[in-house]
DNA sequence: CGTTGCGTTGAATAAGGTCAAATAGAGTGG
DNA sequence: CCACTCTATTTGACCTTATTCAACGCAACG
């Protein structure tokens, strides 16, 4: 064939509800201060206001550039910090002395990289960008004496490792008991979740990872993903051309998956 | 057969190392104070002194009993305490809504309850002993200010929270890349290890849970847990009676393994 | 001594994995 | 613009593993 199909996703346009679907979060949405990011209220700062979020803001004046595939850190390194996406995304990792991996999730903007290592001051996991990517570079030790001096800051704190740990037995329900296309389903739907909080469309979006990523996530081989794909669009549900992912039935897909999707 | 066997773990037995396998944690060696508490140094208390721990001692002030079978809180409540497992044993599950349940994870003594549901202000899951048991009652406002006012309290609680992520990372990583073999053989190390965290036998423990919770949490049905115990015991690895088990080459069972237990 | 709950075992089946080959794009250099 | 390469993805045929369904054994208990 040599007609050159349209993209699903048409990038440049924008939605009547203001909906954007760029590959990257523009830079310029993304102020340099935490007070006036408009990632505020999905990240540490939320709902922080005056003297709490100046110091946060001192606190963390550091940014960070890592580009595609390059590593925001690495498995043993010592915690010195932790990292919130200012743009960009990433994917965390555990691996096995036997060489086995296991992706334990894809962190988007606005999210924090690091929080499985405080507990033995050293990282226990790869973080790798998916694309080009910046970070703030958050300093442990002054994120511990913020909590200290500010209550919200430490409640802030505690909810967000509190939704990491609910967040990742969603995933233990996910492996352990469902099937490999009602995996998937909950997959789309969690990031169409994600994106939508991010301002940016639930039904259109580009998937930033290979499907032997996605595979590696679901604990599925990337055929048994590339098959399930298929499956859900065959079925009407979805609609797919290579990374680019549109949901057509949202609510079909939620029935398929008959639980939590978060 | 008539012959009345021997059980393979003798419950009023001391071994050389003073190592202890009775079915409950011995009542008189739990104190109710922190500062005198045996699970002291595996708990909320973990390396604090003085003041610190009169204040923890202060905010402690309930005991709660949950017989066997029961519930410490279920899924939707109101997050107001945590619990901290002073004797006994619980599982931690998930619901979906089409009904599927997950269990997310096994407590012993020394370990915290709920802390998954600080997130959301609501407990996310359902807690069960798994035998009689008893709980320090945590009043979760109080240890906010206490993380507050005292820095080694908000730090052993951040560690205490990282550690549950950890944990259940680990979690993933046996659900998406481990056999059902391996599975098995990873959770009784683990929980060999527990066991000898507390002071007990590493070798030999009772189950405290069925075939069909261990499948439930290891994402496999009852009958492919017995076949792998079965397996297990035919490659000399371990000895199973009914819920008695004993680990006859550790070394053996990590080899099978090949990644990280804990 | 029968009932009941839990655990084991066997045979058939289904879901997903494995291996191999085909296809599609993206990027490169002529 | 085209040929070429490299990688990601899709698709098909076959195989392995764990599930399903069913029967049976065992121990505890009224």
């Amino acid at each position: 064939m040599t007609t050159a199909q349209a993209p699903l996703i048409d990038c440049r346009r924008t939605t009547l509800a203001g909906e954007r679907c760029d590959r990257t979060v523009p830079k310029h949405a993304v102020s340099t201060h935490c007070s006036s990011c408009r990632l505020r209220e999905l990240c540490l700062p939320v709902g922080l206001s005056g003297e709490e979020i100046d110091s946060l803001d001192d606190a963390i004046y550091t940014r960070r550039r890592v580009s595609k595939g390059a590593q925001a850190f690495g498995a043993g390194e010592t915690l010195e910090h932790l990292y919130a996406i200012r743009l960009g995304s990433f994917k965390s990792s555990l691996h096995t002395l036997d060489g086995r991996e296991q992706i334990t999730g894809f962190q988007l903007p606005g999210e924090i990289l690091g929080l499985d290592g405080i507990g033995s001051d050293k990282h226990r996991s790869d973080a790798v960008a998916l694309e080009d990517s910046e970070l703030c570079v958050v300093p442990y030790a002054r994120l511990e004496e913020l909590a200290q001096r500010f209550p919200r800051i430490g409640r802030n704190f505690h909810r967000l490792m509190s939704r990491e740990v609910a967040t990742n037995q969603n995933i233990m329900l996910l492996l352990g008991r469902m099937s490999a296309e009602e995996r998937l389903a909950t997959f789309l739907l969690n990031l169409s979740q994600r994106w939508a909080a991010l301002g940016y469309s639930s039904h259109d979006f580009v998937l930033r990872m290979s499907r032997e990523d996605i595979g590696n996530y679901l604990g599925l081989k990337l055929e048994t993903v590339s098959r399930m794909f298929g499956k859900l669009a065959d079925r009407g549900l979805i609609e797919v051309k290579q990374r680019e992912v549109r949901l057509l039935d949202a609510h079909g897909l939620e029935a398929l998956v008959g639980a939590a999707v978060d």
